[in-house]
DNA sequence: AGTTGTCAAGCTAGT
DNA sequence: ACTAGCTTGACAACT
């Protein structure tokens, strides 16, 4: 079991998801930042190994405007050898590595666009895995969709579009249940007709399921992963008191990581901390499992 | 130097 | 038909 946060470091002292404004883009512009990102993900890597925090999300900010068409600019040539020194370091220290492209992609939608745009997301997502040589347990977790007035057509548009992605992608493609409107129990029916494997979101299924307790839903999950992709990967976080349903907490909640890790002993998987203060929570995750 | 509005992209639910 | 909210950090323009 492996422990991580997503993205950003708050005490390091330097991003790796800087980003600019669209109007702003220039290649000396893209190549500026995306130096300062990678300098700084490497940063965030060697903190993270010397703390034993060995699961970290990339920030889709690394590459900003990466699959926009307004980026001409071979970024995967000009930085060839970055990704190749960063791919090393992270698997010669046995890092679990994901990224999380955000809402707006999208492989189920009617419009043919948006699918279109998705692909390119995801695309350029993988393409930096692939340039750090990770295996396909470095994975790339989207949520299944919109519903579009019909669940059923929406799943079935989904898994149509699934089977026509470039294999790069179906290596790392990875959904994850969401709040609101895709269950476990909809994932699951997902996975059966595409064999993709679930990432599971305690604090989403806490908000939407369909009566599974977190073990009962972890061990359905936990099928779906192959060996090729690794241990089951899962993201963790809990309510914020006193805040809108759905909203993440600010601080881990320690007694109810550790309830959690009891109710779920027995079971492999990597812990993503969707908590906002980020590393400081995962410093007293690990500590909490290690004990 | 600090504050506030805005940012590439989409969908849902509520009016 | 339209818009706020999702959920969120950081850029960029403004005090």
């Amino acid at each position: 079991m492996k422990i991580g946060y997503p993205c950003i470091n708050r005490g390091i002292g330097c991003t790796a998801n800087s980003t600019f404004r669209l109007a702003n883009y220039s290649p000396d512009n893209l190549v500026n930042k995306v130096t300062n990102n990678l300098a700084c993900l490497k940063k965030i890597l060697e903190y993270n190994v010397d703390n034993n925090l060995l699961f970290f999300r990339i920030s889709s900010d690394l590459i900003p405007f990466a699959s926009h068409p307004i980026c001409e600019f071979k970024w995967q040539d000009y930085f060839k050898e970055h990704f190749s020194e960063l791919g090393s370091f992270i698997k010669k220290n046995n890092i679990r590595i994901s990224m999380h492209p955000d809402q707006f992609v999208l492989i189920n939608s009617p419009k043919e666009e948006v699918v279109k745009k998705s692909i390119a997301d995801l695309t350029w997502h993988c393409e930096v895995l692939d340039l750090m040589g990770l295996d396909d347990s470095a994975k790339v977790q989207i949520h299944v969709g919109g519903i579009y007035g019909d669940k059923e057509s929406a799943i079935n548009r989904f898994v149509r579009n699934y089977k026509k992605l470039p294999q790069p992608i179906k290596r790392r493609l990875a959904i994850e249940n969401d709040e609101r409107l895709y269950s476990v129990k909809d994932c699951l029916s997902v996975s059966e007709m595409t064999k993709v494997p679930i990432i599971f979101d305690s604090f989403h299924h806490s908000c939407l399921n369909d009566g599974q307790t977190m073990r009962e839903a972890l061990g359905l999950i936990q099928q779906t992963w192959n060996k090729h992709d690794g241990i089951p990967m899962t993201d963790y976080s809990s309510q914020q008191l006193n805040s809108k349903v759905g909203k993440h907490t600010e601080h881990i909640d320690i007694k109810d990581f550790r309830k959690y890790i009891k109710r779920t002993k027995g079971i492999d998987f990597d812990i993503m901390l969707e908590i906002k203060d980020k590393e400081k929570s995962a410093l007293k995750a690990i500590k909490a499992i290690s004990a």
